[in-house]
DNA sequence: CAGAATCCCGTGCGATACTG
DNA sequence: CAGTATCGCACGGGATTCTG
């Protein structure tokens, strides 16, 4: 049934938009090994900004992916922990993954081929 | 091996970024039912524009997941194929709608806890 | 420490018009 | 039929500065 498939496939796309963007599946990687201070994300992922890390963070917090702990003020910390539906993520991401380390080699191959015609 | 991930996170995302952008699944969805032509696929995915449709499937020949065979000249006939490679594609990204699929309600309620504050 | 505010740029994507 | 060309905008994301 192709039409099902079809109609599903757009709300998917957005949601897919919100979860596989640029710094998503680092901080989902971080965030599955321990919970995370928001700079320790920021020293664990070097070369995200402070900007994107925010969003980011923000991101998958409304999409009830990751969770923001106010652990204490005066100084103020946070913590952001994995919710049980993050959880849940990294199994088709790891799937996604795997893939792409599979196949790289296979589509380094087919870019070469291509860009020299 | 947090540190292995990570090193490698950074060319998989660029090329999920290829592989996974807006119009990508809809169109990996009808080639793997059949091979289409550039026509068949505008009506088989009415919202895409002629533009995107060409840009997209540029990438994706480009990344060796779709094949641009030309059938006859006079008048131009082009069908697009997925390659094998690009059948391996399949499984994760059925995997990751799947997720989708399972896990929208309750996103859409975290969505709608998360935007009430 | 954990951001918010501001500025700016690239580009993904849509809309429209034209072509061999 | 299968595109190319052009315009234009919204937005993701980087760089920088400031703050409770």
């Amino acid at each position: 049934m192709p039409e099902t498939e079809l109609v599903v496939a757009a709300p998917h796309r957005e949601l897919l938009d919100q979860v596989l963007n640029k710094w998503s599946l680092a901080i989902l990687n971080e965030l599955c090994e321990r919970p995370c201070r928001f700079n320790d994300l920021r020293r664990a992922i070097p070369a995200v900004t402070q900007k994107s890390l925010t969003a980011t963070l923000r991101r998958l917090e409304r999409n009830g992916i990751v969770e923001r702990v106010v652990v204490s003020s005066r100084p103020v910390a946070v913590e952001y922990r994995i919710t049980p539906l993050g959880k849940t993520l990294r199994h088709p991401v790891d799937v996604l993954l795997e893939w792409a380390a599979a196949h790289m080699p296979a589509i380094e191959q087919a870019r070469a081929r291509f860009d020299e015609a």
